[in-house]
DNA sequence: TTTAACGCGGAATGATCATTCCGCTTTCAA
DNA sequence: TTGAAAGCGGAATGATCATTCCGCGTTAAA
């Protein structure tokens, strides 16, 4: 497993990279917990580095925001397209997608709004996004449920983007409130409600 | 009708309250499309007035903004309650609020976001926001529902709130979309959905 | 029409950051 | 152990606004 140098090249520095890991922790909990005005200067000392180590590695505060909100997006569609395989029923796909989407939710809350961007085109499904991903993936299962029976007739386009308006970190959050923080319960209430919204 | 004058007090001058109300309107629209981050130059340029003026009413930014957001919750609340009013049938009421919020949304957008914000105390009905205002208006309606049978059970509370995401300015922005940005189309689905997810 | 207030516009000010820069440190390889 | 290449911290810089200030224009009353 011995790195192979290229003649004259030198091995990475050893601090390189766990800066590098330091920064991107120290901006995913602070972009997630305040959004994306936090300042450098804050990232950098919760990290233990200096602003400068920062851009370094990250051209702009823009760069490094989307490099974290990429991260998670990854994450949680990972989540999502494995919690969608484990069964065929769209129903129980239906819950399972909703349980990974507010059980993520604390590492999105202010960092993904899960809503296009008004300043967006109109949705498009090819959008490399968590919100058209989510939207895609709802949109399937509906459609399938209505095949086979199990879900009312309508707009899969339709119905999957309301379902999501119930799945943003922030209606995560704000539902949570009323059943003491507890991310499950809320999650046990939407789940009820859309099965009922969606039922034959 | 003759305004009294106070001896040695004089008439306020005309250009006063027309350029209060140019402020006022100007404030409102741009906060409503783009949020509270518009420059007070920019509002000022489109009002017709320097920004002096602006101070010489408002102490603050954050003081405009706060009394636009005021006025447009007061104008809300007040459509709501009419709404309301009209007829004692649950379901009915429950269709007026929604169709009133999603007409309204527009002056909103940007301005409200229609959610209690993290930092603020737990939800607390007598909060003069339009967030408390319109959950204690839904939970009312869904009680009212329950009593008479018309609406299934499950703390009001809860399928208030879970309502409530349904009717925020972003995400009927974001619904409209789907069917070519009209609005009151929006509505319907969402009509549709919530009683399908509210009955017995 | 005149005049003293009163408002007005918009340049100047100051605060708040993102971003850059450079002398000092650390690390690698010999 | 040593030299120099690569990184590092954090002060300095510059841009972007909110807010203040003041000489000038308008207005209400006489």
């Amino acid at each position: 497993m011995a790195e192979e140098l290229i003649a004259g090249e030198r091995r990475e520095r050893r601090d390189v990279q766990r800066n590098m890991e330091r920064v991107l922790q120290a901006a995913q909990e602070l972009f997630a917990e305040r959004g994306p005005d936090v300042k450098m200067e804050e990232i950098a000392q919760r990290a233990g580095v200096g602003v400068g180590t920062i851009y370094r590695r990250f051209p702009s505060k823009d760069q490094l925001f989307a490099a974290v909100r990429e991260a998670v997006c990854q994450s949680t569609r990972h989540c999502l397209a494995q919690a969608a395989d484990d069964t065929h029923d769209p129903l129980e796909q239906l819950r399972a997608i909703i349980m990974v989407q507010y059980r993520q939710s604390a590492r999105q809350a202010a960092l993904i709004d899960l809503r296009p961007n008004p300043a967006d085109a109109p949705v498009n499904l090819d959008h490399p996004g968590l919100y058209a991903s989510l939207h895609a993936l709802l949109t399937r299962v509906i459609a399938s449920g209505q095949r086979q029976g199990s879900v009312r007739d309508g707009d899969p386009l339709m119905l999957a983007a309301i379902c999501l308006e119930l799945l943003s970190p922030r209606t995560v959050q704000n539902l949570s409130r009323l059943v003491g923080d507890d991310v499950e319960a809320a999650a046990d209430h939407v789940i009820l409600f859309l099965s009922a919204g969606l039922a034959v």
